[in-house]
DNA sequence: CGATCGTTTATGTATAGACATATGAGCGAT
DNA sequence: ATCGCTCATATGTCTATACATAAACGATCG
């Protein structure tokens, strides 16, 4: 028993926890390098005294988390990392505007109810016609334009939408509230402004922005598109990426 | 049993990863709501005809993607969602370029090591001094610039690096293979080109750009940071959600 | 009336055993 | 040498059981 070193004894934390910590340390620190074997659940079960069925949990964890591969009949390796996967967390625009300790305000600049063109069917993905919400709106960081929201709604999968006027609530924080989400895809890339993004954003023709384009789904239909456009020295998105474990 | 109408009685699908995949559908279909109670494990149990472990199997699952909550002595109740959290994948710029059809080739602008300046350790969060190796380079797309490469590794986090020329090999896919990762940062914005990145991309000044910065540590110890600089047109990073689950 | 204490209940963790399944390795026949 | 075959083995899944633990509930007592 070699452990007793490398452990706390006093925390109350359960063994499948302690393995996959003890297991996920030799791997984050390099002494179990990609590619190798780690001990087989057998082995594991010795070493900590315990059934395989407690091992397993530790090592379906890791797993699952992608640390690890497990291969029946051969056993379970390190991966060699092939693509990083970083998680980038969307908050709320009022909620980033007011960390930056400025004055929020949101604007609706125009709300179109209309039979869906090609294009925005394209846009949402949407197969089938149906009646869409198009909307316009602004977001400000006290005085200056923070971003532009050009928003698409499925009316056929939101059909609620169609009564409210987001005058007063951004369609962000609307959605959320009255649709159940099941999956999105966020597209992020630069751009320059086109005449009519730099007017509303207050920038000149050209000037380099910030895109992030998100398509929501709710059980396979598609629920909206939206295309936020920020002036570049406004926002910076932030991603963290610890491979060790989620939340 | 009124479940028959809604599996595939067919395919050799765990019964665990089935009760997973039926509570998830609830809930991602608004069934469910926020707030909802879901079955005990007994009832499920039950409905299901199996043990009690197979049913916390899934259940640990659930909470453990953030889908539901478990608490003791009341049950188990679907979460609301807070924030959305986006999963990025971060290719190796070769694979990227050649998914693209494009063949790819890799150069080598710059290689200077040099003592830390203030300015690079404040790049890497550094907090002591010591050599790091600065390097610049630039990936093709074909004949056309793709992306420019600024990075700044610590000699002190990785010696092995000061003997490697990287005329042949980008730093990037050198590091996967030499250091053990373990926490990451990414930052994404946009910005415009100045006269040195202009001239290196073949872009006007002022042409917009998509920046990605990444920082990372191995194990507390600051690693590496990188800049990637895309121009506006000839990269979009992408980035999936889905509650249910992740891989 | 309110605080305290035991009881109940659902989840959390762990066990020992069982059978399924895929797959690498070795063996044998062609 | 090559193609199949069998066999051993590690993981994948599941069961029935057990005890621990946190929290809600209710009864009892000051």
């Amino acid at each position: 028993m070699d452990k007793m070193d490398t452990l706390r004894e006093q925390e109350p934390i359960s063994l499948h926890q302690r393995i996959l910590a003890d297991i996920s340390e030799r791997i984050l620190s390099g002494e179990w390098a990609p590619g190798h074997r780690i001990p087989f659940e057998h082995e594991l079960t010795e070493e900590y005294g315990c059934s395989r069925m407690t091992v397993n949990k530790a090592l379906s964890e890791l797993a699952r988390t992608g640390l690890i591969e497990r291969r029946r009949r051969s056993g379970s390796f390190v991966r060699t990392p092939v693509s990083q996967a970083a998680v980038l967390e969307i908050h709320d625009i009022k909620d980033e505007v007011q960390e930056l300790g400025l004055p929020y305000r949101y604007e609706l600049a125009s709300h179109q109810k209309r039979k869906g063109t090609p294009a925005d069917r394209a846009l949402m993905e949407l197969h089938e016609a149906g009646p869409v919400l198009a909307l316009r709106c602004r977001h400000f960081a006290g005085p200056r334009p923070f971003c532009l929201e050009e928003r698409l709604i499925s009316l056929v999968a939101v059909p609620e939408a169609a009564e409210e006027a987001f005058e007063e609530i951004a369609p962000g924080p609307w959605l959320v509230g009255h649709v159940p989400w099941s999956a999105a895809e966020h597209r992020i890339r630069a751009t320059g402004a086109d005449a009519e993004i730099a007017a509303a954003l207050g920038v000149e023709p050209g000037a380099p922005c910030l895109v992030v384009e998100r398509r929501t789904w709710s059980a396979e239909h598609p629920v909206t598109h939206v295309r936020f456009t920020y002036p570049a020295d406004s926002h910076t998105l932030v991603a963290r990426f610890t491979p060790s474990q989620a939340r």
